[in-house]
DNA sequence: AGGGAAACCCGAACGC
DNA sequence: TGCGTTCGGGTTTCCC
């Protein structure tokens, strides 16, 4: 499931393959997968199109052309490689490009989630995303002063992209455990040196997927080896690591919610 | 303002 | 075995 690391680790092996290539042509074998546009004209305006660069903000891949960005968001399954000149379409395969050297890159996305837009103008994109859990600007004391400036169950809260950019399901629940902050907490309930701890924990936890996924190529959507690491996601009733006590799972925002009832107390700590 | 529900999808897991 | 049902995951949109 591609999250944060994950894009960031895909960014990483396309950069070298893709930067300085010519999109020569491209077909679209699923058209709801282009947003705002008709495949007849983003096949008109992406031929010729240069790829300058391609880098990462939040969950979304951005790569930068001649005239305009193409941001691609992957969703659950999305899968994004470049493929030999030999290659030929396979199941779920959504778009491919034809760069200039003849080599293929290619959108796979089995359940259809995943969306990509082409703009000149990228925060028509991204502009509404919070700020980037790894970026310095990040601070713990800026952390502490936004959560308490909203009134919002905590799990919600750090799902939500406009506020903080780049956590998904996984990595909140991985983050709330490593940081023994419950995950029904009340955001401006949360104390500064709970902050400290939570904003601690976004950071090892992201860190840690991106050299889990860096350290094996083909991970995408075929078991990554950060899932062997997880504390608490999909682990209801196993042991905790930490105390021994079972793992439970509830359901908070309508989102699978996996917590120690023991390290992650629900009472205020100071 | 915040939260709940629905929608978009399909493969895996589950129940019988 | 084979069938039908449920579930989950990220995000947006709509409604209370």
């Amino acid at each position: 499931m591609p999250e944060l690391p994950e894009v960031e680790t895909i960014a990483r092996i396309l950069r070298p393959e893709c930067t300085g290539r010519k999109i020569t042509s491209v077909q679209v074998l699923w058209g709801r997968t282009l947003e705002g546009i008709s495949p007849e004209q983003f096949a008109a305006s992406i031929s010729g199109q240069v790829i300058r660069g391609v880098t990462r903000r939040a969950k979304y891949l951005d790569m930068e052309l001649t005239g305009f960005h193409l941001f691609v968001h992957l969703r659950m399954s999305g899968d994004l490689q470049v493929k030999s000149p030999k290659y030929r379409p396979e199941k779920h395969d959504r778009l491919i490009f034809n760069m200039d050297d003849d080599r293929y890159l290619v959108f796979n996305d089995t359940r259809k989630f995943g969306r990509v837009w082409m703009t000149a103008n990228p925060e028509s994109v991204i502009g509404r995303l919070g700020p980037e859990p790894l970026d310095s600007e990040f601070t713990p004391q800026m952390l502490y002063v936004q959560l308490k400036k909203r009134h919002r169950l905590i799990k919600p809260l750090l799902l939500d992209q406009t506020f903080l950019a780049g956590l998904g399901n996984i990595y909140t629940d991985e983050a709330l455990h490593l940081s023994k902050v419950h995950p029904l907490r009340i955001s401006d309930t949360i104390s500064l040196i709970e902050a400290e701890r939570l904003h601690a924990a976004i950071r090892t936890v992201l860190q840690t997927g991106i050299e889990h996924n860096g350290a094996s190529i083909d991970w995408v959507y075929r078991g990554g080896e950060f899932q062997n690491y997880f504390r608490v996601y999909g682990r209801e009733g196993q042991p905790c690591s930490v105390c021994g006590a079972l793992i439970q799972k509830i359901t908070v925002g309508q989102r699978g919610t996996h917590f120690c009832p023991i390290c992650q107390e629900q009472s205020y700590e100071l």
